[in-house]
DNA sequence: TGGACCATGTAAGTAGTTACATGATTCG
DNA sequence: CGAATCATGTAACTACTTACATGGTCCA
């Protein structure tokens, strides 16, 4: 799945903007797949040269003017095809287990130091995703939902591990 | 964190040859950041460039030679400041979780064959971490050890509320 | 009055992946 | 006897990030 695909995906529940697709990356999936501006605009233009999508100029005044994109036919036939295609393996980089593996070698303060930022950053990406969620709630599908849910979840597992495993690793 | 430092944490540990470094980020780290050969050699010919490794050729019989490399002081230097630097927010992207996303205009037969590859998925990689688990738990550290109980309590966490949810899901 | 929001886009650079090229040895 | 392991490396490509460029409106 990359980000082309994902923004057939978009584009599947009605037109937008490249704007307005940011904000729905950031907005829903930017946890478990972010992308940005400068990934956005050129995706949008090579879906417009492959006949994906097509794009509609808007007039706006006291606003900057929009441009707005439609799938077309064969956009949807793609974005069909790969949801039917195997589920591949989840890519993850995780600079807070990189650093919890390699901190054998610390001394105790750094690790202590390193469990409270660890915790502190999924603590408040939680709070985040709580916040955002508890705008959005009224909006989503049960698929989405299920997607916002995970993640909360996946969160709050995450900060008990942690606050369950790390006093046992700082007493030794 | 990126691949360069990370394999600096790795000799910081003894010297290991680009393949030894592969087999390290497969079996060690693979699941919260992987790394592959064509990103391994070339991390190596610029950390030699910048004189934070150096290497020794060993001629081998029976096998291919092998090139070993040695992590320098100011490479030990580069590491420790990149350990104690803030920790960033983690990079996902999950396959499984765009697609299910997505799924709210697909028919039943297509989410119930989704949930299930997303589910088969998920035991799948807990049955290899598992077993490469067994195999190398003797010779980690409590740091290290926590990395990978924390990558199982994850994948076990994950498909229980996958068949917590889905159900309902279905239902409706 | 300063920051957030709306809005598009490019250039330069970063950081990889995948596939290819090579080839002996060892194990089941 | 075929697959896996050991071992290094490059070329072509993919896919993205960050920073820059521009500028009006709205709200606290």
């Amino acid at each position: 799945m990359d980000v082309k695909t994902i923004i057939l995906g978009f584009l599947s529940e009605g037109e937008m903007s490249g704007y307005d697709i940011k904000q729905a990356f950031s907005n829903s999936i930017g946890f478990f797949y972010d992308a940005s501006f400068g990934a956005i605009y050129p995706a949008l233009r090579k879906l417009e040269e492959e006949g994906l999508v097509t794009k509609q100029e808007i007039i706006q005044s006291g606003k900057p003017n929009k441009i707005l994109y439609q799938i077309t036919d064969s956009g949807k036939d793609l974005f069909y095809q790969e949801m039917a295609s195997p589920i591949v393996p989840p890519i993850l980089r995780s600079d807070m287990l990189v650093k919890i593996f390699f901190a054998g070698n610390r001394t105790v303060e750094e690790r202590e130091e390193l469990f409270a930022n660890g915790l502190q950053m999924q603590k408040k990406l939680l709070e985040n995703t709580k916040k955002a969620f508890a705008k959005m709630a009224d909006s989503l599908d049960p698929y989405q939902t299920f997607c916002w849910k995970y993640t909360m979840n996946h969160l709050e597992m995450t900060i008990k591990f942690i606050e369950d495993q790390a006093p046992h690793l700082l007493k030794q």
